[in-house]
DNA sequence: GCTATGCTTCGATGCACACCGAACTATGGA
DNA sequence: TCCATAGTTCGGTGTGCATCGAAGCATAGC
């Protein structure tokens, strides 16, 4: 019996993910900032040179992808269907995970602001969620989310630019599980612009360790008035 | 500098999914079909004793849950989010894989109709959804997916009742990318319900292989015509 | 009781691969 | 030109782990 079963083979994947030193990369770059190989490397606590090695094989494996810039070689996710498969990686060990030791400063900056791809995360993140589904401006039945219209008369007037949506293929909104809170938070294009608008700002400030968010309290007040957070 | 990120572990995760063996075996627990240890080493192609070790890791992982019945193990995906982790998996890996060597007739009734875990899956399922969506039962702003209140008269009107869902905290709707087509098909309780349905009214039939969907002639057309097909 | 079947445990084997030291190439700055 | 830094390649080491044979339980049927 030929048993050809045409499935594609997940292994691969997973198996690229699943090495300690490749994962701890891939979840700093979710941070969505492109790292140098060498900052990868001190992210997973490895030399160099086994870092050279696992990077090729992400790269080969197409999970990352690179620029070169004189002599540094930057790093980023390929896409953001990685980013999600990464999340949705996150959410299921956290869940599993009985409870991580979760001590140290770092662990609580991460908690309360981070970056997911290139949308905000962490408690700021289901907060601002929240607030916009309380003021009619998303709808959500459970795991998925529509713009309403007074939502979308709503991010006109802040500045949102609708006419630039229809050239993508990404969809506006999406809701995206946040595994420190078990609660949605906003990706999609408008969460993207969301946290670049609120970076523009300046009320909010990426942390050196790549994936916390620094919030200021005048940045967090402007906020809070902005979208009308309770 | 203690570097003490709690961000939970995904490499062990992606690590038991990572192996050749283990990954056959999830994916054809995909069918949604509980199988026992030895269909699984026959899926994987490998010994019992070796199955015997991973389906221990397996379940150690939170992976998979077992039945004992006699002296039989009945083995089966935790729950829908394990469902789905390998669905985006197998989206990936499709789109990664240049192309799959794609010849044999299972694969041919694979593509055709089959299980995405708990719902219809490949041609079939997206030209169901596709219909659903023509006669506006359900919108689709790209990536996520409502009920409409036209969809729910129709729904109710074949029979679905929708007073039993308040209990489930499952979405109703959810939209599923289909891996072989690249297109959506209609998952959620909805989604679970339509499969069960068809195979309550005789129109489809499970294949020995467990993931296939047999579809007759009659049956096809018995669809077509109650979901209105174009 | 005996036998067949389903699954597990143990022990041994072998391979894949993460890891690092050392040497090498490439880029940028003084 | 020379040095420092970023990254790669090579070789060797060690280990984790998938694999199977053989033997051991457990259940079901006779």
């Amino acid at each position: 019996m030929n048993n050809t079963t045409s499935e594609p083979n997940i292994a691969v994947v997973a198996n690229l993910i699943g090495d300690n030193a490749r994962a701890k990369m891939l979840t700093a770059l979710l941070g969505g900032k492109a790292l140098t190989a060498t900052e990868l490397a001190l992210e997973a606590d490895i030399t160099s040179q086994t870092a050279s090695t696992h990077l090729a094989k992400l790269v080969d494996g197409q999970l990352l992808h690179v620029r070169k810039q004189g002599r540094h070689k930057y790093f980023q996710l390929m896409n953001a269907s990685i980013a999600q498969l990464l999340e949705s990686l996150l959410n299921i060990s956290a869940s599993l995970a009985p409870e991580q030791v979760s001590t140290g400063p770092s662990d609580i900056r991460l908690k309360q602001a981070r970056i997911c791809y290139d949308h905000l995360a962490g408690e700021l993140g289901v907060e601002v969620y929240d607030a916009l589904k309380r003021q009619d401006f998303i709808i959500d039945n459970g795991s998925e989310t529509l713009l309403t219209d007074l939502g979308k008369e709503f991010f006109s007037s802040i500045g949102f630019d609708f006419s630039q949506v229809k050239k993508s293929k990404r969809p506006i909104c999406k809701s995206c599980l946040d595994w420190s809170e078990r609660r949605n938070h906003l990706a999609g294009i408008l969460g993207q612009w969301m946290l670049n608008d609120m970076f523009d700002k300046g009320w909010l400030e990426r942390a050196l360790d790549s994936r916390v968010i620094n919030v200021s309290n005048a940045g967090l007040n402007r906020i809070k008035y902005h979208y009308n957070l309770s």
